[in-house]
Parts: structure tokens; sequence; C-alpha cells
DNA sequence: CTGCAACTGAGACTCAGTCTCAATTAAACT
DNA sequence: AGTTTAATTGAGACTGAGTCTCAGTTGCAG
């Protein structure tokens, strides 16, 4: 048994639980998305199906997209870029992300004791936590072998870059 | 002496450092936004600035940015929505962002330790760091008190929310 | 096998942001 | 003060990601 199939099940629970169905479409989707990605993109994901046999409209791939969302088998995660990116729910849930403006490779990380500070932080501020979400920018091993420059270094800062960095 | 003044003459040194001028657009734009604001968001700005007799345009309102956050002046950050946000920067320049998703309000902290975990983890995967980007969401202290749920549950959750959160 | 609520695709729409281009203007230079 | 000229501006077209609508289609409970 492929293992996409126990994603296809854990979705067709999800969906009869509430009424709804599992189609054509969606069973594609999964079948895409748990077969090959890891993280992706809505666009990218839409793009690979217009090449397949059952094609599937940009509205179908962002309400199932959705669905997956809140069936909890896919994660939804802002990646420093201006749009979405979606990643695979695994066991390990708790993980933050490394990216690098070069190559734009994920690396994905966890730490504990940075989780001890931020409910830390949140006890001192008296703030209820429910989600959080930490990016870090720079450059990757591979990238600083090879010495190469970031692509887009306006794109990249979003905190904390000093002013340094600026070229004309 | 406003103290927008100083923001201006920084802003001015900036520009003709560069062979760009100083507009009345500009000047109007670093006065409403050193003047009032702390966070904002461009199309709020833009709006405000209808209300004012010089008219300007959107075009105007973002290349404006721009050249504030290259200047070091603003700071272009993700509030975990879809568009940027834009705060000043001042002295105390390294923070991040609590985010209550009932309310809308920004809390601000700082956490060393949290930057030296950040620092280690950096380490550990031979990655350089340009800059991070950390929002936690969740309910603050008023919120709570009020006993309200937040506005738009779906919205809100971005990475590493429970999936037993989701309602119907 | 049937009925109907859920689903789909096409394309119009939105929203934030970018780009173009002709007309305007800051400021360096008489 | 007047000229020059590159930088700047506004209007509005455009883009990209995502949402919405609605008429036609389909999964699936009975």
């Amino acid at each position: 048994m492929p293992p996409v199939q126990r994603e296809l099940n854990r979705f067709q629970d999800f969906l009869s639980g509430r009424g709804l169905k599992l189609t054509r479409e969606r069973t594609a989707l999964v079948r895409e998305i748990f077969g090959t990605h890891y993280h992706f993109e809505a666009d990218e994901l839409l793009l690979k199906m217009k090449g397949k046999s059952l094609k599937i409209s940009r509205a179908t791939v962002y309400r199932t997209l959705e669905l997956l969302v809140k069936s909890g088998l896919v994660r939804r995660v802002h990646l420093g870029e201006e749009h979405y990116h979606y990643e695979h729910v695994r066991g390990d849930s708790h993980h933050d992300h490394l990216i690098c403006t070069t190559c734009g490779t994920v690396i994905e990380f966890q730490d504990p004791q940075m989780q001890a500070r931020q409910h830390e932080i949140c006890l001192r501020k008296k703030f209820i936590a429910t989600s959080h979400n930490l990016q870090i920018l720079g450059i990757c091993e591979t990238c600083q072998k090879k010495g190469e420059r970031p692509h887009s270094p306006d794109r990249v800062q979003s905190i904390g870059l000093d002013a340094m960095l600026l070229r004309k």
C-alpha cells in the first residue's frame, strides 16, 4: 500500500465527518501533494496539475488546500515571501525554518529551549499564545562555499537587517 | 523643534547622498509617519493622505516607503497577515512581536536569550543569518479579561496551531 | 437508481503592490 | 532670478495571488 493511502484515508474521514465528499479532484491533489512535494506553493501545484489528464481549476486547488489545512494534514507557512507556502504535517510538528536567500533551500530545525523562551515571554506579558511563526533568513552552507551573493537583497530583509547591508 | 525634524534631516541626508530629491510629497509622508503612526500599513497611510491638502498617489506612497526602508528610518515587517506592515526604527532595534488575534494589538518584546538560541542554531546548521522574523500569535491580557473569541480563527493559524482548535 | 447537496470550472473580481509615461519640479548652475 | 536637466509625480494600466459566483456536474445516502 503506497504511503499516500494513509493520507487519503485520513482526508476521507475528515470529509465524511462533515458531510463533505472525496471527489476525483481532491484525490488527485492529495496524491500529488503527498506523493512528491514536501514544501510547495499553491501556484506550483496548480501548474503541476495542468500536466495531468484530469484538469483541475485554480479555485479547486485553493479550496482543497484550505480543507487539507483544516484537516491537519497540511500546514500553511510564511517563508518570508509575499505568498504562502504549504508543507506536510508529520509527527514532529513543532519546527521552524532557516531559509537560504541565495538558493531558496528551506532547512527545518527544532529547538525545545527556544520554545521554552517563548513560553517564558508569554508568561511575562500575560499573553496566551496559540501559534507562532519564526524564520531565520540567511545563507546556507552550500551557498557559502560557492561564495555566491544573494539574488534579491532588497526582498530579503524584513526584520532587523541593519542598514549597513544596503547597496545603492 | 518637533521631533519629526530629526527624521526629515536624516532622510534628506540619505537622499542627497544618492542624488535624490526631498520633494513636497516625501516631506509630507515623513511628517505623517513620524508624527503619528508607529505600526502602520501602506494602504492606511495612503488613505490618511487622501484627507490632506496635498494629494499623494498610491505609487508615490509605495516608492517613498521603499526609500524610507532603504534609509533605515522605517522597517518592513510581517505581522502574520497577508500584507506588510511598517514600523519606525528606533534605537532598540532588535525586537519581535506578540500579536493579539482578537484586537490586533501588537506588543513588542526583546529577549537576548532567544537571540542566543538562534545564534546557536545557526552555528549548528552552519548557516549565516542575515535577519529573522518572529511573531507569536495569541490573545492579549485585555482580551482575555473580556473573554472574547478571536474574530477570524482561520486567518490566524500559520504555524504549529494544532488541529484541536478547528471548528466546523 | 435516484435526488440533491456538495462540488466543479470559467472567468469576473479583489487587493496589494508595481510599472509606464507624459507632465512637473527640486536643486545645481549660470 | 532664470535655465537646465535629471529626478519625481499622478493616473491609470498591469500583475499575481487568492476569492467569489453561478450554472452545470457528481458523489453518495437512501
